[in-house]
DNA sequence: CGCGTAGTTGATACCTCTCAACACTAGTGG
DNA sequence: CCACTAGTGTTGAGAGGTATCAACTACGCG
């Protein structure tokens, strides 16, 4: 879990927390990070752990979730190559407050605490990037506490899966595929239901023709069926990336 | 709705956003701050509004409630002395997400996004102190989504009641009281249930003592009862402000 | 081949929403 | 002084969505 590749200027400015960075902010911040590969299905960081550091992915993907005391389990969400995770514990109570797991090989790069606050007050445009991605986030839970507050299972199993085919959404010949494999307990878990009613959803959605699943892979193959059901009140369009 | 108080540093300095700054940083916020004061039940900004500032409650408390396009609403959250809101805006999409009432009488001090984005840059302990606060409203919203997901309706009532009474709660002779008057309607859109459910629930707990509303004041006698319920997995103990 | 993981599907129970009716209060205006 | 109204809260009856439990299938892998 630790070949580690060179870390670039290059690579550290296309991130949004460098976005807008000197060079000579950039080898500041590449002097003080240090970088590391996992395989897949590795636990990066335990919810609760208290050596906290900041995170940045660079390529793979990974799963941010939480459970509680009763063993109940939510996805946070799912972070992507330029994602930044784990880090506003740092500002917090110093204790992650969720699990991280590999769902492909990944490598990321990272700062101690230290580090990073040194970072922030020589060059507050970090922590100004830093203020727009996690309040970019926090309007997103808001979203969410107010999908689970006021609609049902069905609705919030489209708007997860919409949600995915944004950020991962790949477009083959064959419809739009979910770019990681996930199970039904993982749509559960991000939808806020159980593997047995995300189960039923989704094996209608397949028998209607909509979607399937080939290897643990969603395909969408009607995305307006999908967006029906979603009644999406935020009519945001959905722009695949690139294979 | 604008007789202006004076705005002093020491006033200023005590909040947690402009925490740790030197006095001629804190006359540079000064300098940009405008001061307004509002009626109770008063619209101080619209979910959609563009015209966005950064906010600070100096006085009063104020609700912050999102609603979707069917009507359905929830609580967000509320806003006492000292909390920023509606400033979270300023580096997403300058759009408020969320609509703020007035509760009762109160006192505030904004700033244009202009005037925060240089203080942040020639301050960037502001940035520091903005990310902190942020993060802290990301987890707790990450707490929610998972109790929403996970849990029902009467126990999110008790931790919707049991937050309120850690955030605002005083004790009195009778009990400890949450300082501002709510609905049921109210506490149904913060729980995520409807106002029948919420109502059913708060009559069995005072039929069983726990707990009676005044005036539209709810006063909790029996926190142990209402803690039970809740089977608050973070046992964090509630230390109610001073009258 | 056997085992573990994943997925499907039926039966059932129960929580919660929904709709409706009614009580209570405060404020308004005849 | 008394309807009248609007806002709020309570409670019952019923429907319906979803969780839960259980049984079964399918697949991959040692």
């Amino acid at each position: 879990m630790s070949k580690v590749p060179p870390l670039s200027r290059q690579v550290l400015s296309n991130l949004e927390l460098f976005r807008g960075l000197s060079t000579a902010a950039l080898d500041d911040v590449v002097a003080s990070a240090s970088t590391r590969a996992f395989a897949r299905d590795f636990r990066v960081f335990n919810q609760g752990e208290t050596r906290v550091r900041a995170h940045v992915l660079i390529d793979g993907w990974i799963r941010i979730s939480q459970s509680g005391s009763d063993g109940a389990q939510i996805v946070v969400r799912f972070i992507g190559p330029g994602d930044i995770f784990g880090a506003i514990s740092l500002f917090t109570d110093r204790r992650y407050p969720a699990d991280a797991d590999t769902l492909t090989d990944a490598t990321e790069v990272s700062w101690s605490d230290r580090a990073l606050l040194d970072l922030m007050n020589n060059h507050p445009q970090i922590a100004i990037n830093a203020v727009r991605i996690v309040g970019q986030r926090l309007q997103e839970a808001q979203h969410r506490v107010r999908e689970l507050a006021t609609q049902r299972a069905e609705r919030r199993v489209a708007h997860a899966l919409l949600r995915l085919l944004r950020q991962v959404g790949t477009t083959t010949s064959r419809g739009i595929v979910i770019r990681f494999p996930l199970r039904r307990k993982d749509i559960a878990d991000i939808a806020g239901t159980t593997l047995y009613s995300a189960s039923r959803i989704l094996s209608a959605w397949e028998r209607a023709g909509w979607l399937k699943t080939l290897d643990r892979r969603i395909v969408v193959q009607s995305l307006s069926d999908l967006m029906r059901i979603a009644e999406d009140e935020s009519g945001q369009d959905i722009t695949p990336l690139p294979p």
